[in-house]
DNA sequence: AGACGGCTGTACTAAATTTAACAGATCGGA
DNA sequence: TCCGATCTGTTAAATTTAGTACAGCCGTCT
């Protein structure tokens, strides 16, 4: 068999990206998607799935300087079977350029993201999803996020969207000095969504337990070892968030914020509408420079 | 999506081996020797591969009960696609028990997710990643983060992280009125790693470019519409965040962030290691309570 | 405001592919 | 050796497919 070029039509791809038009590129990244499947259809199939016209389809083949839609074909289907045939079957064809198929770092720490992606997302039970969007969604019920050292970041995501959506959001930041005062005022008609995950933070702890104690109901994003949160918590969504690598992934909590507000955002869609488009004119009115 | 039958073609041959008269049996051969490419084909090229003529693969396939080509070659990228799908997806739509059991609403967003997620590794050039590593690896280079309205929680993340493994770090945060002084020494010396996406924001290209103008070397992270920024970054990352929901999707670029954490921590270990210790041993001494 | 250039889809043509019909070849049995 | 049944390839028809030309559209620049 003829030695196989070693550029991969995904590293083709990858490489005039921003050289292609919208709508190619639409195309290309339904082809890197689901790799390579897409390309093995008919033009018209492909065009279909990718939801732009015919050709546009042909359009971006040339582009990456094959003469003919089965040339390409052929040189996926000579990939396919290179990769099909090594025992590194799992792998996603990173094979770069330089003979030796090595799968690059990142690939491997994917890999690894995926499989805790899909672990954490079993992990959820419905009902405790849905109980906590119940909480999220009532604008009655002032929501206050906290986060950890680390997991602040995820708190800042979920207090930056889900201000978006509603009012009545506060995210409680790093200055554990005035930590006391956003507990002042709790009552039962508060919800607390709080971040904490291995190495719990005492400090974290203590808001919570305090906030539980007068009455309001926490909704508690944590890992698979549980946080002591949990014993006070509403809801508890304990996700997988070991991967390969010295640190956790925060991936599958950043999904699960992600899942909510999606939810949130569907459900409610023309009040979110209309409070964004003020917003969004609000801040244009300030924006002036 | 239709549920899969789930023989596939391969068994089907298998089975019905000794029924197939020799020349087809030839051809059947061919195709479970290089399983699936021979039928991914045309009738032609697969006929002339199993050197046998065109009718006999058509006999063939209808023997295996398909009333036509096509819908023999759907039923193999279906399979194709089901077997190179990420171990997420594998078991969502694969045997759950129960019947038709009703996909809960965050499953079909972890889904949509997790494509975005494959999609995006596939984007990922492993040269400009290593390039990306090597940068913020250089100590004598300090590192600059800055996100936009959203993404700042991204920046956030990054910013968190990478300053356990190293020092030099700044994040700059959203007060507008201090970006300047920032830019103010800024030399060929600096590394700045920035997060744009959609709605790409005036302030952050601007700071980008007046960086890259004073030599900064960019490291890009954005979506797969690209940020103008891109004109004047060294690396760029462009992911594909867009998910079935009204919000982009961070997860593909939290992911980056912690494939770059994860690499550049297992990089060189031993001098995080004891970076960490001392960074734990002096916040156990502050934190006196 | 108007003109221009690039992007995108529709309509169409030419080519290649699938599929059906037919004829030759091969083998076994009487 | 001849017949019949089965298998196989060649040829031709019909359908699909790839590829092309053209026109509308959108945004941009003057």
């Amino acid at each position: 068999m003829t030695g196989l070029p070693h550029t991969t039509v995904a590293e083709m791809i990858r490489r005039r990206l921003d050289q292609l038009t919208p709508t190619e590129r639409k195309a290309a990244l339904i082809l890197l998607g689901n790799y390579p499947v897409p390309g093995l259809q008919t033009v018209a199939q492909f065009a279909k799935q990718a939801d732009v016209s015919n050709p546009t389809i042909l359009r971006l083949i040339s582009k990456l300087g094959f003469s003919a839609y089965a040339d390409f074909q052929q040189r996926l289907r000579d990939e396919l079977e290179a990769r099909l045939r090594s025992p590194l079957t799992k792998d996603i064809l990173g094979q770069d350029g330089k003979g030796a198929a090595e799968i690059p770092a990142f690939a491997k720490y994917w890999e690894s993201v995926s499989s805790a992606l899909a672990a954490s997302m079993h992990l959820i039970r419905p009902s405790e999803f849905d109980g906590a969007i119940a909480l999220l969604a009532d604008d009655r019920r002032p929501v206050t996020i906290l986060g950890g050292r680390l997991t602040s970041s995820l708190a800042l995501q979920a207090f930056l969207h889900l201000r978006e959506l509603r009012s009545n959001v506060t995210l409680i930041d790093s200055q554990t000095a005035t930590w006391a005062e956003h507990l002042l005022g709790v009552t039962a008609s508060n919800t607390y969504l709080l971040f904490d995950i291995r190495r719990y933070q005492d400090d974290v702890i203590r808001v919570g337990q305090e906030a539980a104690a007068r009455g309001a109901k926490i909704i508690l994003v944590t890992d698979e070892w549980l946080s002591p949160l949990s014993a006070v918590a509403e809801h508890v969504f304990a996700l997988r968030i070991a991967v390969n690598s010295n640190w956790d992934s925060f991936a599958p909590i950043s999904v699960l914020i992600e899942a909510m507000i999606a939810r949130l955002s569907a459900q409610r869609w023309p009040e979110v509408k209309t409070r964004m488009e003020e917003l969004e004119s609000i801040r244009r009115r300030l924006d002036t420079r």
